[in-house]
DNA sequence: GGATGTGAACTCTTTCACAGCG
DNA sequence: CGCTGTGAAAGAGTTCACATCC
């Protein structure tokens, strides 16, 4: 399969893939079976070999995929072999909610910059002892080698700061405002939108009515 | 089409359909045309139109879509039609975030307890002007008509969490726990899961050379 | 035997083209 | 004439069945 386009649920799934592999290491495991990281994660075993199969042949017949190279092999395939310089935009209850998230750091995410419009923030040093700066410096994140942006600013602040970030050599973000952002095609944004979720739960509950278990 | 299967990418649309018309009603508007609707949120006009034909015709040929109208038959669709009572299970710094978020009571959310196991939390009282209470309680969520619950623990604790919520009676579950969680069929569970997010936005990074803007 | 890797069938979703209505 | 609504075609992604290899 090597030479084919790689679905884009593919690449949504090998993260997932990644983080149960990472369990199984730290419990001191050395080979795992198709079929057990699919029950771990929740899918089938043949949509995760279907999965690697795109990549490569990570396993061995008979015997399973070897959890360190296979997790190596996923970091890889998602660049996630290299640490990358981030910046924080939009300094509120969310970031600290960020900074306090553990596992940034295990994906290669290094947050080196905070930035804000709020004069009463700007200057303030954060959990992570970065200092808040200007948003109106923020073209200086050019020189400073950073290629990611997490944004948590209000919906219409949203586009102006992506543009910004946009101009300033940014290469992905993730956007926690609550709308649509557009952007040049060099730039990914990922929007994580929390109320956007939320609001499709409902649908999946009857109202009333019989209930069966599982 | 009304009697097909809905299938599930229209209903995660629709929430971005419904945010998008109530800005658009704000805005003093009363139609939409399939065509503005969907460049505002990033679609195509016909999956918009196709969208909107699995539940009925809501438009009128040669004129559009009737905000208020449309907005009202997406929330009955959605189920945001009624007030929901919901529990905020582990209060963290997410959850500080979560209740500042304007926007739940948009859709119908209305956060009326919180739990934790950590004492020096409980007998708290949050932003919101709700009492921490302890999780070793949380059966009595069954008698206080709450059906929804928002989970923001650590790993090791969602799946017990989840699992005396789904004895408690809740019925939908928006889980902020890095991790998958099993529940009865008549639970319907949607993980919100930021790491994820991250670590699949290197891989559209391309590590060097040309870029094109569009 | 036991597990992977993969073409082929199938299912789900998007796109198209245009009929139908206001 | 403009814009919606929809069957049919095309495209993506998942599931299956089984050949293949350790």
């Amino acid at each position: 399969m090597r030479y084919h386009r790689i679905p884009d649920e593919t690449v949504r799934r090998l993260p997932v893939y990644l983080r149960c592999l990472m369990v199984s290491a730290n419990q001191g495991e050395r080979y795992i079976s198709s079929r057990s990281l699919a029950d771990s994660v929740g899918v089938n075993s043949w949509q995760i070999r279907k999965d690697f199969s795109y990549f490569g042949d990570f396993g061995t017949r008979g015997v399973g995929y070897d959890i360190g190279r296979l997790a190596r092999e996923i970091k890889k395939i998602l660049r996630l072999d290299v640490i990358r310089r981030a910046v924080l935009v939009g300094v509120g209850d969310l970031d600290s909610a960020l900074l306090a998230y553990p596992g940034f750091g295990v994906y290669g995410l290094d947050i080196v910059a905070a930035f804000d419009i709020d004069p009463k923030k700007i200057g303030k040093t954060m959990n992570n002892g970065v200092t808040i700066e200007d948003f109106a410096r923020i073209d200086t994140v050019k020189e400073r080698d950073i290629s990611l942006a997490i944004i948590a600013v209000p919906r219409a602040a949203a586009q102006p700061a992506v543009d910004k970030l946009a101009a300033a050599g940014i290469k992905g973000i993730l956007n926690f405002a609550p709308c649509k952002v557009s952007v040049p095609k060099r730039v990914k944004v990922i929007t994580l939108d929390i109320a956007m979720e939320l609001a499709r739960l409902p649908y999946y509950i009857p109202r009333a009515g019989r209930q069966d278990d599982s």
